[in-house]
DNA sequence: TGACAATAAATGACGTGTCATTTAATTTAA
DNA sequence: TTAAATTAAATGACACGTCATTTATTGTCA
């Protein structure tokens, strides 16, 4: 049964397991503090880089295309964001962290902390440079490679 | 910027990036279709062991976990998939394609051979095995370990 | 300077994912 | 042999992801 099965088909349908697995993991870990990977990913992103227009923060993000709107909606109802008009051109939107939402910054740290210590004692440092190597190939032509690239992963 | 960066943080960007950008290029190439990728998994599923109950179909998809109830009713809705009682235990539901659902395996199968050519063009069958072997240790203590086995895939 | 092109954000629409709770059918065991 | 435990599926609730369309603001150039 195995030996049949083409690598190509295996290694889509471990990309994707292992990113559910990975999200159910950081989820649990992250549901006493009330806010979700996407919600971590954002309050990181901002706590480097703020203030980000809603543009510029989703050219940012890997955990969606396009411009986060609603992502970003749900964090300003609960508290984690504020959100302003660009005093030089009101098209644009400046975002930043709450003080609620710097110290929930210092809570994902802590968590990831976790998630990041488990991941690494199922793979070695450089097991993970060669599956990141390849990664990073995989993606070349598309648009989120040059995401990654600002991210500062590739 | 990029030499600081924890390989383990990098790991787990470049993982949600590709299965993003993964999802992405399926569902566009799809899109023709009327189907979207987890349609696809569970036409795949089906057509190589139907019947299935929905228990049994449920614990061979990776795209989910627990019992995939809103997804079939959308593709019984849409006519892919024929639900009938379990004629010895109603508690169960029995699934399998209908003829336009095995129709929709065969155009399935091109859709993924195309997604498969192009990934194969990215990565040599030798460098998806190493990434292989290595992601199947890092879901060694999870449940969909136990699915990726049943679905012939470690 | 004033219609029109360009740009950013908001919104509509649709299909996920996940966990918890409820409903329905079958086993079990007192 | 029937009340309680068990099991499968359905449903509630909530937060995504994605693409297309609409709204609001600013640039631009005739």
């Amino acid at each position: 049964m195995n030996t049949s099965v083409k690598e190509v088909e295996k290694f889509r349908y471990l990309i994707l397991a292992v990113q559910r697995q990975g999200n159910r993991m950081f989820h649990a870990l992250l549901n006493k503090t009330g806010f979700t990977p996407s919600y971590a990913e954002v309050i990181s992103v901002l706590e480097l880089r703020q203030p980000l227009t809603l543009k510029d923060l989703g050219n940012l993000l890997i955990c969606e295309t396009g411009s986060p709107s609603r992502l970003v909606e749900r964090m300003v109802k609960d508290g984690w964001i504020e959100k302003m008009i660009h005093p030089e051109d009101s098209r644009f939107v400046l975002l930043q962290l709450t003080i609620k939402g710097q110290e929930a910054a210092e809570k994902v740290k802590i968590i990831e902390g976790e998630v990041y210590g488990w991941i690494e004692k199922q793979l070695s440092e450089k097991e993970m440079q060669v599956i990141n190597d390849k990664l990073g190939k995989f993606l070349k032509d598309f648009p989120i490679h040059e995401t990654l690239i600002h991210r500062g992963y590739l």
